[in-house]
DNA sequence: CCAGTTCTTGAGCTACAGGTACAAAACATG
DNA sequence: CATGTTTTGTACCTGTAGCTCAAGAACTGG
């Protein structure tokens, strides 16, 4: 009961995740998502109680939708480095193609927010375990399958991968072109 | 000739990349500014210019002060393996030593500024580009010394080496405790 | 069609961001 | 010590951040 909204909320926060990954929190103004989400600011606060709160909507829209691709890749089928290399290159890819250079917005909170926001700084954290523990057990299955020597740490080399993974997404937001972020994949898959 | 500055400026820009390094640029405001140098709103303009320019004076600071510290390390004695080991551990240390936790100013620029701001990139790309140029020059003289395989190549694994330490900086700012840092760091000189 | 509920719009609110203006203060020089 | 120059503190300015509110619109159940 009551007036139905005029909009469509899933929509609304998919339009305010695309706004504060290109922005980033502290600059993206209530304005900005009035514009982008096409309503009110009314209904804006009304529908979301605060830019706050619609951010953290929108981190979790980011975790639900982006940040899955990636671990569904590694989990996927064939050689373990094929996979890995695909997984790597498929960032690379989707960082250079952006024409905004978005990088990955899990990692822009981490560098704008972990200080002063627990909140975000939680949600950034449990994706970065996600995809740590799915490169954990790539790696795991490569060392049962003699790709990797059985000789390396599976948690240590996913946590490694992990690391590697996150500073290439970050210098996609600086690089001048593909070359050297292809190399980083190369030089990663042949390091195992 | 005329009256002499009441204040140092270069302890001024040293506090001001103090705060713009805990709080990133959007969130640091005039006030913050103010309060930081001790100095008046007047004098803080009349210097300085612009917030902006501020920061920029900030983060060649920041890259004067700070990110040569890996780069020596880099360059000293011993066993190449040694020396990779010792400066990524000083990052991790340096970073989870600090009680704001504030990662590393140039990572934390390129997360935020990166796309709105061309000099604030070409600034941090070059700092990149510096340490990435000293691990490619470790490399090799690996290859040289032996400790490497020479079959790998020294500019793929230079660059590898930066998004690793890039990626270990940023994790940083949310991990939670040393262990999973410590393992990267290991992880990451094993597979040389 | 009335009551009750929820949503929308746009005006309005307080506080502050980011910066300017200006007059007084502190120097140097002649 | 008159003059010109630079710095300083404070007041002030415009615009907007971030949010609230009132009045009404669009629904549902009875």
């Amino acid at each position: 009961m009551g007036r139905p909204k005029q909009f469509d909320p899933e929509a609304a926060v998919e339009q305010a995740m695309q706004v504060f990954w290109r922005q980033g929190y502290a600059a993206t103004t209530p304005q900005d998502l009035v514009d982008a989400l096409g309503i009110g600011k009314g209904s804006l606060y009304h529908a979301f109680g605060s830019k706050h709160a619609l951010f953290e909507l929108a981190l979790r829209r980011y975790r639900d939708s982006q940040a899955v691709a990636v671990i569904e890749l590694l989990g996927g089928e064939g050689p373990v480095k094929d996979r890995l290399r695909a997984a790597l290159r498929m960032l690379v890819e989707m960082d250079l193609t952006d024409p905004d250079r978005r990088g990955c917005m899990a990692v822009n909170t981490a560098a704008e927010l972990a200080g002063a926001d627990e909140v975000a700084a939680e949600l950034v954290r449990r994706m970065f375990d996600r995809t740590e523990e799915a490169l954990r057990a790539l790696v795991e299955e490569g060392r049962r399958s003699g790709e990797i020597s059985p000789e390396r740490d599976a948690r240590a080399v996913g946590s490694m991968l992990l690391s590697t993974a996150v500073g290439l997404r970050l210098l996609a937001r600086v690089a001048e072109g593909p070359e050297r972020l292809a190399l980083v994949v190369e030089a990663t898959v042949d390091s195992l």
